[in-house]
DNA sequence: CCGAATCCCACAAGATACTG
DNA sequence: CAGTATCTTGTGGGATTCGG
């Protein structure tokens, strides 16, 4: 792979954002959720975030928004039929994600256990 | 799966950093590399961002840091065995965000055809 | 209910200079 | 050659308030 293809970086400025990965989480295992709903389900979010993250999640087509005109007002979050394509993705960084925690956590403890004997 | 024991997280906290994917690249394509040499492929670098970023990943286990005792010194930098297996999560981030690319690409092309009808 | 607007701080990252 | 040490700046993210 030649070093001025690489498209990790694209990836990952998908991914990055503190909630981000959390709230697709949610939405795929949920399928559509309203705002409120997202927020129950993320109590330490704040509004602002939360419209932030879902707002640059839209902009790359990755979820839908749907906005009822209705009061008060109602506005659906759900996986877009593109964004579905990230599911893999999300599937292998939390796999290896898992793996990397276990790793570091036996690394501790073998020092530990140096440093008791 | 359930939200608290999303991992997705951890994986990235490892490749986040403007440089991490790019370091990464140059390793796994060359095998062993000097920090002078990873400065070489990397002009816009400063030394500081270069040894932080591999000082990072090597506290996370993903690469090897040798030093050789001698003047002037020389230190070489190379994947470790743990660290390989990071391969397929950074193929697939590879893969998704060129398809991204692309996909945005195709995306801003329908959008000025609109225009210009 | 869903958000926009404003103010604020911590921290990632850059520029530059120095050292064993 | 392979790093530190400082200083500065840009930006992600939080708290709070206001509005349709």
């Amino acid at each position: 792979m030649k070093t001025e293809f690489c498209k990790v970086d694209e990836a990952l400025s998908i991914l990055v954002g503190k909630w981000k990965p959390i709230i697709l989480l949610h939405l795929f295992n949920e399928g559509t959720l309203r705002f409120s709903e997202l927020k129950r389900l993320m109590p330490d979010i704040t509004q602002k975030m939360l419209t932030k993250q879902l707002r640059e999640l839209e902009t790359e087509d990755i979820i839908d928004r749907v906005v009822y005109p209705q009061v008060p007002p109602k506005v659906e979050y759900s996986i877009s039929e593109y964004g579905k394509s990230l599911q893999p993705v999300l599937n292998v960084m939390h796999e290896w994600g898992s793996a990397h925690t276990k790793h570091m956590q036996e690394k501790r403890n073998r020092k530990n256990l140096e440093q008791s004997s």
